[in-house]
RNA sequence: GACAUGUUAGCUCAGUUGGUUAGAGCAUCGGUUUGUGGUACCGAGGGUCAUGGGUUCGAGCCCCAUACGUGUCCCCA
C-alpha cells in the first residue's frame, strides 16, 4: 500500500536554491551577533509544557504544540513556542553565570498557528535571536535595536522601520483613561489595532469588553492627538509610570544617536503594543511600510520579570529576535535573491572507462585544491552531461577525453560565454581558484 | 475561530448554454547532432477531471455531502 507523499501544514522543505540562501543569511547574522559580543546556545527543541504556558498571554498559549505523551502529567511535553521563554529557564538553572551575559540563538520554533505563506508566517521558522541578561542599562536595549538595523541593512531589505514603544508608557496610558492594570492587554489590543481600522472599529471592540465609555473617550483624545514623545511626556505629567517609559525612551534614543543608526529607520510608535505577555519595558517590532501584508520581520523588548518567575534571582533581560522566514519570505517578493541552484563551481565530465581513471584523478585534485568540484557519474552522452551543468548554473566544466589524455591536458570550458581552452593542470587550477 | 474561494497531466492553467476520443505551455524522455549546454525543429510518454452520491438519453461543467488546499481578518517571527 502506497502512501500520498504530503508534507505537514505549515512545514516546508528547502532545496539548495533556497537553502543556499538562507545559509548566508545566517551567517550575516551570526558574524554581527558575534561583532556585538554575544556568544552560541541552544536549548531543546522539546521543553516541559508548564515551563511554557503562563509566559506568552491566553491566546498564545492555546498555539503551543503539544506532544502526545503522558497527556495531563506533570512531564507533559511541548515544543517550545520561541526562543526567550526556554533561554530564561536555562539561566533560571545556571546559577553561576557571570553577568551581564550576552548570548546568541537560532533554532527552529513552532506555533499551532494559521499558516500564510504570502505573509511569512509558518508553523515551523527559524528565530535568531540574541539577548542579554543583567542589566538595566537602556545602553543594551539600544544594542539589540542597533544589531537588528545592521543586519537588515546588510542584507540590502529595502525601507524597513523600527517602531519603538515602552510597555511602561502602555500601562501609563491605561492609568491615564482611569483603568487598572487589568485592562492593559485590551487598551494595548485596541491602540494597536488603530493602525489597520478605523476609530469606531476599535470604539466598538471596547464597548464589547465592556471599557466604560468615559474611559473610551479619554482614550480617544489621547490617540486623536497623535503626540510626539516630548508632548505626551507633558500630556501625561501625571503618571509617574508614563514618565519613567518615556524618560527610558529618551536615553534609548539618545544612544541610538552615537551608534548613528539613521533616524529614517526608527520610530516612536504609541500604537505597537505587542502581545506577548512577559514584556515589562522598551519594545520594538520591525515592518516593511510599503509591503503593509508582510508580517514583522523582527521583533523584541526588554522582560524584567522572566526569569524570576522561574524561581531565584529576580534578573534583567532584553533581547531582540529577527524571523529568518520572514525575511527570507520578503527578500523573494523583493526579488532580492540571485538564481543559484548550487555552490558547485566545475563539473568534470565523464567519458567512459579509458579514461575514468586520469578523470577522477582530475576530480581529486581540484578538491585538494579547495575547489568545489562534481563529478559526472556515468557515460551518458555529452550532451546530456552539458545539459546538467547548465540546468544546475555550475560555470565551469572540464573534459578528458582520448585526446587530452594522450596530450596530458585537461579541456576548460566556461559556460557563461562558451570560452573554451586546453590547459595544463597547474594553469587549470590557477584558473579555477 | 469568522468570512471568501478553489481542487482537471509532474508543474502552471484553459475547457463555450451539459453533447463525439480531454486541451495548451512548461518539464521529462528520444531524434535532427555517437566530443559540446543554454536557441531551433520533429516526435513520444503522461489524466479513475479531489472523493462519494444525485439529476439527465448524456456531467469536467448542474445539485448535495465529505476531504484537502488557498486568501483575508485576528494574532505573530
Amino acid at each position: 500500500m502506497k502512501i500520498q507523499a504530503r508534507i505537514f501544514k505549515g512545514a516546508r522543505d528547502f532545496f539548495p536554491e533556497q537553502m543556499l540562501h538562507r545559509e548566508r543569511i545566517l551567517q550575516v547574522m551570526r558574524t554581527t551577533f558575534k561583532k556585538y559580543g554575544f556568544a552560541p546556545l541552544e536549548t531543546p527543541a522539546i521543553e516541559y509544557l508548564d515551563v511554557l504556558t503562563g509566559k506568552y498571554g491566553e491566546d498564545a498559549d492555546r498555539l503551543i504544540y503539544k506532544l502526545n505523551y503522558k497527556v495531563g502529567q506533570k512531564d507533559e511535553a511541548a515544543l517550545h513556542y520561541d526562543l526567550t521563554v526556554p533561554f530564561s529557564r536555562a539561566v533560571a538553572m545556571q546559577t553561576d553565570l557571570p553577568l551581564p551575559f550576552k548570548r546568541y540563538q537560532m533554532q527552529p520554533v513552532w506555533r499551532a498557528d494559521r499558516p500564510q505563506p504570502h505573509q511569512g508566517r509558518f508553523r515551523e521558522f527559524y528565530q535568531c535571536d540574541a539577548d542579554c541578561v543583567g542589566s538595566e542599562s537602556m545602553i543594551i536595549d539600544a544594542e539589540m535595536i542597533a544589531i537588528t538595523y545592521e543586519i537588515l541593512s546588510q542584507l540590502n531589505i529595502p525601507d524597513f522601520v523600527i517602531k519603538i514603544n515602552n510597555r511602561k508608557i502602555l500601562n501609563g496610558i491605561t492609568q491615564y483613561i482611569g483603568l487598572d492594570n487589568s485592562h492593559v492587554s485590551e487598551v494595548c489590543n485596541a491602540i494597536d489595532k488603530l493602525d489597520k481600522v478605523e476609530w469606531n472599529e476599535v470604539e466598538k471592540d471596547l464597548i464589547d469588553k465592556y471599557i466604560a465609555a468615559t474611559s473610551i473617550e479619554k482614550l480617544h483624545q489621547l490617540l486623536i492627538k497623535d503626540l510626539s514623545l516630548d508632548l505626551l511626556k507633558t500630556e501625561l505629567n501625571s503618571i509617574e509610570i508614563a514618565q519613567q517609559g518615556i524618560a527610558e525612551l529618551q536615553e534609548l534614543f539618545s544612544y541610538l544617536a552615537i551608534f548613528n543608526i539613521p533616524e529614517t529607520h526608527y520610530k516612536f510608535d504609541i500604537s505597537l503594543a505587542r502581545g506577548l505577555d512577559y514584556y515589562t519595558g522598551p519594545i520594538f517590532e520591525t515592518k516593511l511600510p510599503k509591503h503593509p501584508h508582510m508580517g514583522s520581520l523582527n521583533g523584541g523588548g526588554r522582560y524584567n520579570g522572566l526569569i524570576a518567575s522561574f524561581g531565584g534571582k529576580d534578573i534583567p533581560a532584553v533581547g531582540t529576535s529577527l524571523g529568518l522566514d520572514r525575511i527570507f519570505t520578503a527578500m523573494q517578493q523583493l526579488n532580492l535573491l540571485d538564481d543559484v541552484k548550487t555552490s558547485t563551481k566545475v563539473l568534470v565530465g565523464n567519458f567512459g572507462e579509458v579514461t575514468l581513471a586520469a578523470s577522477l584523478k582530475l576530480v581529486t585534485d581540484l578538491r585538494a585544491n579547495n575547489i568545489n568540484t562534481e563529478f559526472y557519474p556515468d557515460a551518458d552522452k555529452l550532451k546530456k552531461q552539458f545539459g546538467y551543468c547548465d540546468k544546475k548554473k555550475i560555470p565551469f566544466m572540464c573534459i578528458i577525453g582520448e585526446e587530452e589524455m594522450i596530450a596530458n591536458v585537461i579541456t576548460l570550458k566556461n559556460l557563461q560565454n562558451s570560452e573554451q581552452t586546453k590547459l595544463s593542470l597547474t594553469d587549470l587550477i590557477v584558473r579555477l581558484k
